[in-house]
DNA sequence: CGGGTTTGACCAGCGC
DNA sequence: GCGCTGGTCAAACCCG
Protein backbone atom coordinates (compact mmCIF):
# COMPACT_ATOMS: atom_id res chain seq x y z
CA UNK A 1 0.00 0.00 0.00
CA UNK A 2 2.47 2.62 0.91
CA UNK A 3 4.44 1.57 -1.69
CA UNK A 4 1.54 2.01 -3.98
CA UNK A 5 1.41 5.86 -2.62
CA UNK A 6 5.28 6.08 -2.88
CA UNK A 7 5.38 6.28 0.82
CA UNK A 8 7.19 3.32 1.76
CA UNK A 9 10.22 4.32 3.10
CA UNK A 10 9.48 7.85 4.40
CA UNK A 11 10.92 9.09 7.62
CA UNK A 12 9.16 10.37 10.27
CA UNK A 13 11.81 12.14 11.90
CA UNK A 14 10.27 14.26 15.04
CA UNK A 15 8.01 16.68 14.81
CA UNK A 16 8.83 20.61 15.83
CA UNK A 17 7.15 20.58 18.98
CA UNK A 18 5.71 23.66 18.06
CA UNK A 19 4.35 22.88 14.69
CA UNK A 20 2.53 19.63 16.56
CA UNK A 21 0.96 19.53 19.97
CA UNK A 22 3.51 17.79 22.76
CA UNK A 23 1.58 15.00 22.43
CA UNK A 24 1.59 14.35 18.67
CA UNK A 25 5.10 15.44 18.53
CA UNK A 26 5.77 12.44 21.02
CA UNK A 27 4.48 10.08 19.09
CA UNK A 28 6.69 10.78 15.74
CA UNK A 29 9.55 10.00 17.26
CA UNK A 30 11.94 9.37 14.64
CA UNK A 31 12.35 7.29 12.49
CA UNK A 32 8.93 5.55 12.24
CA UNK A 33 8.28 4.30 8.45
CA UNK A 34 5.37 5.85 7.38
CA UNK A 35 3.47 3.02 6.18
CA UNK A 36 -0.13 2.86 5.44
CA UNK A 37 -1.86 -0.95 4.95
CA UNK A 38 -5.35 -1.33 3.72
CA UNK A 39 -7.11 -1.20 6.48
CA UNK A 40 -5.28 2.13 7.62
CA UNK A 41 -6.26 3.05 4.38
CA UNK A 42 -9.16 5.73 4.69
CA UNK A 43 -7.09 7.01 7.68
CA UNK A 44 -4.61 7.80 5.51
CA UNK A 45 -6.91 9.06 2.87
CA UNK A 46 -7.94 11.59 5.50
CA UNK A 47 -4.90 13.04 6.28
CA UNK A 48 -2.83 12.44 3.63
CA UNK A 49 -4.51 12.71 0.12
CA UNK A 50 -1.55 14.52 -1.07
CA UNK A 51 1.27 12.92 1.02
CA UNK A 52 2.61 11.13 -2.13
CA UNK A 53 5.39 12.41 -3.01
CA UNK A 54 5.42 14.88 0.15
CA UNK A 55 7.81 15.07 2.75
CA UNK A 56 6.56 13.96 6.28
CA UNK A 57 8.41 15.14 8.67
CA UNK A 58 7.11 18.74 8.71
CA UNK A 59 3.73 18.78 7.29
CA UNK A 60 0.73 20.02 9.66
CA UNK A 61 -2.49 18.36 8.81
CA UNK A 62 -5.56 20.47 8.69
CA UNK A 63 -9.59 19.73 7.60
CA UNK A 64 -9.90 21.67 4.64
CA UNK A 65 -13.20 22.82 5.02
CA UNK A 66 -12.59 22.27 8.88
CA UNK A 67 -12.66 19.88 10.94
CA UNK A 68 -15.42 18.49 12.61
CA UNK A 69 -18.10 21.06 14.86
CA UNK A 70 -19.31 20.44 17.90
CA UNK A 71 -22.31 20.23 19.60
CA UNK A 72 -21.56 23.01 22.74
CA UNK A 73 -18.82 25.00 21.23
CA UNK A 74 -15.70 25.18 19.03
CA UNK A 75 -16.76 26.99 16.15
CA UNK A 76 -16.35 24.70 12.85
CA UNK A 77 -14.27 27.55 11.58
CA UNK A 78 -12.18 27.31 14.62
CA UNK A 79 -11.11 23.67 14.30
CA UNK A 80 -8.30 22.14 13.15
CA UNK A 81 -7.65 18.49 12.67
CA UNK A 82 -4.43 16.91 13.18
CA UNK A 83 -2.95 13.58 12.58
CA UNK A 84 -2.15 12.23 15.65
CA UNK A 85 0.06 9.63 14.31
CA UNK A 86 0.49 6.57 11.88
CA UNK A 87 -1.55 3.37 11.27
CA UNK A 88 -0.54 -0.27 11.74
CA UNK A 89 -1.92 -2.71 9.04
CA UNK A 90 -5.59 -3.30 10.73
CA UNK A 91 -5.79 0.28 11.47
CA UNK A 92 -4.01 0.33 14.33
CA UNK A 93 -1.65 3.13 15.23
CA UNK A 94 2.30 2.11 16.44
CA UNK A 95 3.65 4.23 19.24
CA UNK A 96 7.61 4.57 19.51
CA UNK A 97 7.75 1.02 20.96
CA UNK A 98 6.07 -0.56 18.50
CA UNK A 99 3.15 -1.23 20.62
CA UNK A 100 0.18 -1.41 19.00
CA UNK A 101 -2.27 1.34 20.22
CA UNK A 102 -5.81 2.63 19.40
CA UNK A 103 -6.36 4.89 15.95
CA UNK A 104 -5.65 8.14 17.60
CA UNK A 105 -7.22 11.66 16.31
CA UNK A 106 -7.00 15.14 17.53
CA UNK A 107 -8.60 18.52 17.62
CA UNK A 108 -7.66 21.63 18.29
CA UNK A 109 -10.42 23.51 18.90
CA UNK A 110 -11.00 27.20 19.71
CA UNK A 111 -13.58 26.81 23.19
CA UNK A 112 -14.19 28.51 26.14
CA UNK A 113 -15.68 25.10 27.12
CA UNK A 114 -13.64 21.90 28.20
CA UNK A 115 -15.43 18.77 27.10
CA UNK A 116 -16.91 19.76 24.02
CA UNK A 117 -20.27 17.35 23.36
CA UNK A 118 -19.55 15.19 20.38
CA UNK A 119 -22.77 13.53 21.27
CA UNK A 120 -21.16 10.32 22.83
CA UNK A 121 -21.65 10.23 26.58
CA UNK A 122 -17.89 10.20 28.53
CA UNK A 123 -17.17 9.44 31.95
CA UNK A 124 -14.40 10.89 33.52
CA UNK A 125 -11.54 8.46 35.11
CA UNK A 126 -8.44 10.55 35.42
CA UNK A 127 -7.01 13.86 35.89
CA UNK A 128 -3.33 14.35 35.63
CA UNK A 129 -0.79 17.16 35.41
CA UNK A 130 1.49 16.78 32.71
CA UNK A 131 5.07 17.82 32.34
CA UNK A 132 4.41 19.18 28.55
CA UNK A 133 2.29 21.58 29.79
CA UNK A 134 1.26 23.82 32.61
CA UNK A 135 -2.45 22.99 31.68
CA UNK A 136 -4.16 19.65 33.50
CA UNK A 137 -5.15 16.90 31.34
CA UNK A 138 -8.09 15.09 31.77
CA UNK A 139 -8.98 11.54 31.05
CA UNK A 140 -12.41 9.98 29.68
CA UNK A 141 -13.82 7.10 28.84
CA UNK A 142 -17.11 6.13 26.59
CA UNK A 143 -20.07 5.24 29.08
CA UNK A 144 -21.25 3.13 26.51
CA UNK A 145 -20.74 -0.70 27.92
CA UNK A 146 -18.35 -2.55 25.72
CA UNK A 147 -16.87 0.51 23.87
CA UNK A 148 -13.34 1.18 24.51
CA UNK A 149 -13.17 4.42 22.91
CA UNK A 150 -11.09 7.24 25.36
CA UNK A 151 -10.43 10.50 24.82
CA UNK A 152 -8.27 13.30 26.26
CA UNK A 153 -9.04 16.78 26.79
CA UNK A 154 -6.19 19.43 27.42
CA UNK A 155 -5.89 23.33 26.85
CA UNK A 156 -3.36 23.94 24.60
CA UNK A 157 0.04 25.45 26.15
CA UNK A 158 0.49 27.81 24.03
CA UNK A 159 -3.23 29.53 23.61
CA UNK A 160 -5.35 28.07 26.42
CA UNK A 161 -8.41 29.60 24.22
CA UNK A 162 -8.01 26.46 22.49
CA UNK A 163 -9.03 23.00 23.53
CA UNK A 164 -6.96 20.03 22.23
CA UNK A 165 -9.00 17.07 22.44
CA UNK A 166 -7.63 13.41 21.22
CA UNK A 167 -9.88 11.00 20.80
CA UNK A 168 -8.32 7.37 21.05
CA UNK A 169 -10.60 3.97 18.89
CA UNK A 170 -13.72 4.33 17.31
CA UNK A 171 -16.86 4.01 18.47
CA UNK A 172 -18.65 0.76 18.13
CA UNK A 173 -22.24 2.06 18.77
CA UNK A 174 -24.37 4.74 17.53
CA UNK A 175 -24.10 8.37 19.08
CA UNK A 176 -26.43 8.30 21.97
CA UNK A 177 -26.92 11.73 21.52
CA UNK A 178 -28.18 13.97 18.34
CA UNK A 179 -25.58 14.57 17.01
CA UNK A 180 -24.15 12.29 14.17
CA UNK A 181 -21.65 9.28 14.83
CA UNK A 182 -18.44 9.02 13.60
CA UNK A 183 -15.89 7.51 14.54
CA UNK A 184 -14.00 9.74 16.72
CA UNK A 185 -17.51 10.94 18.15
CA UNK A 186 -17.26 13.78 16.33
CA UNK A 187 -19.69 15.84 14.42
CA UNK A 188 -18.96 15.96 10.74
CA UNK A 189 -19.25 19.09 9.23
CA UNK A 190 -21.31 18.54 5.47
CA UNK A 191 -18.86 21.42 4.01
CA UNK A 192 -16.37 19.20 4.82
CA UNK A 193 -17.76 16.20 2.57
CA UNK A 194 -16.09 17.15 -0.81
CA UNK A 195 -14.24 13.80 -2.45
CA UNK A 196 -10.65 13.75 -1.98
CA UNK A 197 -10.10 12.72 -5.78
CA UNK A 198 -5.85 12.50 -5.25
CA UNK A 199 -6.23 10.40 -2.72
CA UNK A 200 -9.59 8.17 -4.34
CA UNK A 201 -7.05 7.75 -7.06
CA UNK A 202 -4.10 6.98 -5.09
CA UNK A 203 -6.60 4.07 -3.30
CA UNK A 204 -8.61 2.48 -6.07
CA UNK A 205 -5.33 2.06 -7.76
CA UNK A 206 -3.79 0.04 -4.70
CA UNK A 207 -3.91 -3.68 -5.64
CA UNK A 208 -6.06 -5.39 -3.00
CA UNK A 209 -7.87 -2.69 -1.56
CA UNK A 210 -11.06 -2.03 -2.39
CA UNK A 211 -13.03 0.85 -1.13
CA UNK A 212 -11.60 1.63 1.77
CA UNK A 213 -12.54 1.06 5.11
CA UNK A 214 -16.10 1.34 3.90
CA UNK A 215 -17.14 -0.89 7.04
CA UNK A 216 -15.88 2.22 9.33
CA UNK A 217 -18.41 5.04 10.30
CA UNK A 218 -15.42 7.90 10.02
CA UNK A 219 -13.21 6.50 7.12
CA UNK A 220 -15.42 4.61 5.26
CA UNK A 221 -16.71 7.27 3.16
CA UNK A 222 -13.13 9.42 3.16
CA UNK A 223 -14.86 11.93 1.35
CA UNK A 224 -12.98 14.72 3.59
CA UNK A 225 -10.39 16.53 2.17
CA UNK A 226 -7.48 17.32 3.80
CA UNK A 227 -4.54 19.87 2.86
CA UNK A 228 -1.03 19.58 3.96
CA UNK A 229 0.05 22.35 5.25
CA UNK A 230 4.36 23.01 4.76
CA UNK A 231 5.41 23.81 8.24
CA UNK A 232 6.45 26.90 6.77
CA UNK A 233 3.38 28.53 5.94
CA UNK A 234 2.20 27.01 8.99
CA UNK A 235 4.33 28.75 11.49
CA UNK A 236 3.93 31.88 9.89
CA UNK A 237 -0.25 31.95 10.59
CA UNK A 238 -0.49 29.63 13.57
CA UNK A 239 -0.32 30.02 17.42
CA UNK A 240 2.02 26.94 17.64
C1' DC B 1 -29.39 5.08 45.46
C1' DG B 2 -27.18 5.22 41.17
C1' DG B 3 -24.09 7.48 38.33
C1' DG B 4 -20.46 10.76 37.78
C1' DT B 5 -16.27 13.27 39.64
C1' DT B 6 -12.14 13.81 42.34
C1' DT B 7 -7.71 12.51 43.62
C1' DG B 8 -3.91 9.92 45.43
C1' DA B 9 -1.78 5.58 44.47
C1' DC B 10 -0.15 2.37 41.42
C1' DC B 11 1.72 0.51 37.13
C1' DA B 12 4.20 0.22 32.85
C1' DG B 13 7.02 2.19 29.19
C1' DC B 14 10.96 4.68 28.08
C1' DG B 15 15.36 7.13 28.35
C1' DC B 16 19.64 7.47 30.56
C1' DG C 1 18.74 -0.76 37.14
C1' DC C 2 16.68 3.46 38.24
C1' DG C 3 14.03 7.48 37.89
C1' DC C 4 10.71 10.05 35.32
C1' DT C 5 6.44 10.43 33.14
C1' DG C 6 1.94 9.41 31.34
C1' DG C 7 -2.05 6.54 31.84
C1' DT C 8 -5.21 3.97 34.72
C1' DC C 9 -7.35 2.32 38.94
C1' DA C 10 -10.27 2.64 42.74
C1' DA C 11 -12.03 4.46 47.00
C1' DA C 12 -14.18 8.42 48.71
C1' DC C 13 -17.11 11.89 47.77
C1' DC C 14 -20.78 14.63 45.47
C1' DC C 15 -25.13 15.40 43.30
C1' DG C 16 -29.68 14.85 41.39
Amino acid sequence: MASSMGLLGHDYAAASSYLFPPELAADNNGGAVLEFPPAAAAMADYFLPEMTGARAPDCYYYCSPPAPAFANGGAAENNEMVNMGYVDDDGWRRSGGGRRAPPRIGFRTRSEVDVLDDGFKWRKYGKKAVKSSPNPRNYYRCSSEGCGVKKRVERDREDTRYVITTYDGVHNHAAPGAAAQLGGGVTRPAACSPAAPVAAASWSSAPGVGAPCNDDPWWGTTQLHATVVAAAAHSSESSY
